[in-house]
RNA sequence: CGGGGUGUAGCGCAGCUUGGCUAGCGCGCCACGUUCGGGACGUGGAGGCCGUGGGUUCAAAUCCCACCACCCCGACCA
């Protein structure tokens, strides 16, 4: 039966009121989850998507958090424009060549053709460069750490929602520095940032190392990653981390005077993170119900379903519910007390959203002087003592934050296997997939061969991983350390 | 760009092979009532340029041609 076919894969696309299962199309899975859960939607143009208001409330809780992190470390936001002028694209020659095939380019405007088409930003080096070059005299002007909250376009060839989408929103971190140790410095305080962020608010373990030079930003040094497991065993470049050298610097005529009174060129960074890690929260987490939030990150940490069918029941238990509320501001709270909905189908309904903790709070409750909380990540019901819930909610949540952590780490600790050789590479790969560590040579020749022959990817040169004196898998040739090889969204 | 599909009510689909009745079904939506501790039920109701343009025909959702859009798989990528 083809795909397409009723029966098919895509026919059970939203159909019936779950999901399909991850089991039999993890794609279809993806999506169901997205639409369903109402973080996007799609939009009338190919590749683009509507963020919905939970999905964009989830959106701000990473920015929220992200951006006091930025803060903490001294940097500052800006905005810079939408539009950069064609030819700053093809000052840095790495850079136009890696970015022209996924260019927007404005070329009329104003009822004219303009006399110089206008990129719509694919990211913001090159204007930044611009005027950083204006705004940088001397030492004494550096490091100057700058932000911006934005959204680029990348006509890519093949979006997915959140993953890869036309137009995404994201964060692009550009800095300058007085010398090439001060810049590395910071380009790995922020993969750090960005790696404790990640784990510890979105609880998806990653693996923080650097990139291949064949992977690396167009237009960089060198580019630092985090990789996280998604669940089809596939790996996420969930952020990046980039030294840009002097290579801006030089297009860009971006100086500077040194105490020695000597010119200089800036030494750059530049880091981002997107709304790609909306996806990543989905695939690390989810389950055949639906999204799991982490609830450090989450909308609505607890949602209660009161029980009401009568007035007298209402003023038992909203007065209860104000006052658990009242105590616990900290918490976010949503009360759904839509009346023409049956609790089972509210319970499939905030499952599907993900929300961490559900209390189930009704007269039958308070005869016993209790409520109900559910658990999303395992599913687990108890009862807890009226008094005991301004106690029991925090440490809920903070358990199931952490385990969901545990299961992520433990299901890439599982699918994560050393291999020796090619073969056994190979086979592995196509049975169980997963994370692979193996010797690799080095050369770019390999990894194309790698990558050709298995549609696996070098993810990334583990930066904590122990260096240990091998063999490349494929061609036998020395090597000091194993990569981290996998196939990747 | 290559391969595979799909466009019919808000969503999911049937109808097309073999042209013809008032274009159906499920879910959702609206009103009222009964329900409510794991996806409730009854009654009544609203909602359609059948993707777009052209052609064939007495007659087109249905046949022919062209176009457009979107989805899935690959190459590019945060």
């Amino acid at each position: 039966m083809s795909a397409n076919k009723p029966g098919g894969a895509s026919a059970r696309q939203g159909e019936g009121r779950g999901v399909t299962p991850r089991s039999l199309d993890y794609s279809t899975w993806y999506t169901d989850v997205v639409t369903k859960a109402e973080l996007a939607d799609y939009s009338p143009v190919r590749g683009t998507m509507v963020i919905r208001p939970y999905g964009y409330a989830l959106w701000e809780n990473i920015q929220k958090d992200l951006d006091r992190r930025f803060k903490e470390t001294g940097h500052q936001n800006a905005y810079f424009p939408l539009f950069i002028p064609q030819s700053f694209l093809q000052k840095e020659a790495e850079h136009v060549e890696g970015f022209s095939p996924e260019l927007a380019v404005v070329t009329h405007a104003g009822g004219k053709e303009l006399e110089e088409p206008l990129v719509v930003r694919p990211t913001s080096e090159t204007i930044i460069n611009h005027m950083f070059s204006k705004w940088i005299q001397s030492h004494r002007d550096l490091p100057l750490l700058i932000n911006q909250w934005a959204n680029v376009v990348r006509w890519e060839l093949r979006p997915r929602l959140f993953l890869r989408t036309t137009e995404f929103l994201w964060q692009e971190g550009h800095t300058a520095h007085a010398s090439e140790p001060e810049a590395r410095e910071e380009v790995l305080r922020i993969l750090q940032l960005y790696r404790d962020f990640v784990q510890d608010m979105m609880a998806i373990p990653v693996v923080p190392g650097r990139k291949s030079d064949s992977e690396k930003f167009a237009g960089a040094v060198e580019t630092f990653t985090i990789e996280a497991m998604m669940g089809d065993k596939r790996a996420l470049q969930a952020g990046t981390s980039h030294y840009l050298g002097q290579n801006f610097a030089k297009a860009f005529g971006t100086q500077f005077q040194n105490e020695n009174n000597e010119l200089d060129f800036v030494h750059q960074t530049s880091w981002g993170v997107s709304t790609r890690l909306v996806g990543g929260v989905i695939m690390a987490h989810g389950d055949d119900k639906g999204l799991r939030l982490p609830p450090h990150i989450a909308p609505i940490q607890v949602v209660i379903v009161p029980f009401i069918r009568s007035d007298e029941d209402r003023a038992r238990v909203l007065p209860i519910i104000d006052q658990i509320r009242q105590a616990l501001p900290q918490i976010r709270f949503q009360v759904d007390d839509r009346p023409s909905l049956s609790p089972g189908f509210k319970f499939n309904e905030w499952e599907m959203k993900g929300v961490p903790l559900r209390m189930e709070i009704g007269p039958r409750d308070l005869d016993k002087n209790q409520i109900v909380l559910a658990r999303r990540d395992t599913g687990e019901k108890e009862f807890v003592d009226l008094d005991r819930a301004t106690h029991a909610l925090p440490d809920l949540l903070e358990q199931i934050q952490a385990g969901l952590w545990e299961q992520a780490l433990a299901f890439r600790e599982a699918n994560t296997r050393t291999v020796e050789t090619y073969e056994e590479f190979k086979a592995q790969l196509d049975e169980v997939g997963g994370f692979f560590l193996a010797h690799w040579d080095g050369t770019p020749e390999t990894e194309a061969k790698i990558k050709e022959e298995t549609r696996a990817t070098i993810r990334c040169i583990p930066l904590d991983s122990p260096q240990e004196p091998g063999r490349c898998m494929v061609t036998g040739e020395p090597s000091k350390q194993r990569v981290l090889i996998a196939r990747a969204y």
